[in-house]
DNA sequence: CCTTCCGTTAGGCTC
DNA sequence: GAGCCTAGCGGAAGG
């Protein structure tokens, strides 16, 4: 096996599976590990060349331009199979199910939270997840997080409350809304009067789940 | 097919293909992507039951918790393979090769550059991927990327320089060693003083073959 | 054990 | 089309 695109990568004999899907994918894996050890994504061309005993199999794509080439010298089973599959697939628990919760059900950051507005673009770059008010009226900013928060989650969420103050003149609260925060990053969290909020995927899916379920009676 | 674990998904009715490996990683892939639709890394457990014509698979592990459940109402085909395969798998053209290409040829980044030292620690945290000493005796610090240099990575490298120049006395020039640079980080690049050189992964491969064959005469 | 960094990251969405 | 961000990211190496 050998591979040549963005990387190269050699693999020696063995046995293994290849797979060839109709939109020309191509996946060849090793009798361990859940990922491949070679692929090709969609739109691939293909070759067979057929010399002294051995089959090589060769799928070319351009853009990028790469190609993957598999020697055979011994083949154990081949299938061909006609696929139909027209199913939806469907994610829950994303980050972006985490904004949504938060949206639908704000006291989960805070008892008297109102979001204003999601996705709020800040001055330099970048954007907001949430944005709103507390029950005092200051401003808050959001940021969710589905893993633990690092440091450089804490400064870049800091970086926005500094561009928000000086477009509003106020300066907002700031809430992490993590399921946790990385043990390294507490004491810029404290430094920059950044607040922990522990907000986890599994319990914004619930919450969204409620939600759906109550939608449909109304 | 349902998946609950880190996230939450699910999938309709369609044709599939599963592969379960000994190692106990499962792959559930669609009729068409490189990707498979749904997994679980080695080490699960299996379980399977049958009642009213159809067949239900299922994959779990701890650490973390998370499940596979795949229902089967049709099985066109089963095989069973036993498969050996100790071969080495070697990757080229990776970051770890773009920085072994500037210490065995160092002009490619500057004429007249010498490398003093690799991955040299700094001051807060992180390390410096390349650290030498240009033609007039200026230290200086390289940073290597893969793929286009972002304003983060021009900001860490600034953050490498200050702390250099407070333990040296003596402020390094700063090298950003990528195929490019993104343009959003262009002007933080030249607000800092950061030099970008042009190295690409590829280069760099074709630079590591020539020493090596090279080194098969000496 | 926790953290950081790299990957042929892929894929999606916006400007 | 390019840039930018998320991911069930996974996995490895280092402290």
């Amino acid at each position: 096996m050998a591979y040549e695109g963005r990387a190269a990568s050699k693999l020696g004999k063995g046995d293994r599976i290849l797979i060839v899907k109709s939109d020309g994918s191509v996946l060849l894996h090793r009798p361990f590990g859940y990922e491949a050890a070679n692929w090709q994504s969609s739109g691939c061309r293909f070759e067979i060349d057929q010399s002294n005993d051995e089959l090589l199999f060769k799928a070319t794509r351009s853009k990028p331009v790469e190609g993957l080439a598999v020697t055979f010298t011994k083949i154990f089973e081949v299938s061909v199979l006609e696929l139909s599959d027209e199913a939806e697939f469907v994610m829950h628990a994303t980050e972006e199910d985490m904004k949504r919760a938060i949206l639908s059900q704000p006291s989960i950051v805070e008892e008297g939270f109102r979001p204003i507005e999601d996705e709020r673009p800040t001055g330099r770059s970048g954007f907001i997840d949430v944005f709103g008010m507390d029950a005092n009226g200051n401003f808050v900013v959001v940021e969710t997080k589905r893993k633990a928060a690092t440091a450089e989650d804490i400064k870049q969420l800091s970086d926005y409350v500094n561009s928000i103050q000086e477009e509003m003149g106020r300066r907002p609260r700031a809430f992490i809304a993590a399921p946790s925060v990385q043990r390294s990053a507490t004491q810029i969290m404290r430094r920059l009067g950044v607040e922990f909020r522990c907000v986890t995927p599994q319990q914004c899916r619930r919450i969204l789940q409620r939600k759906n379920s109550l939608d449909r009676f109304s």
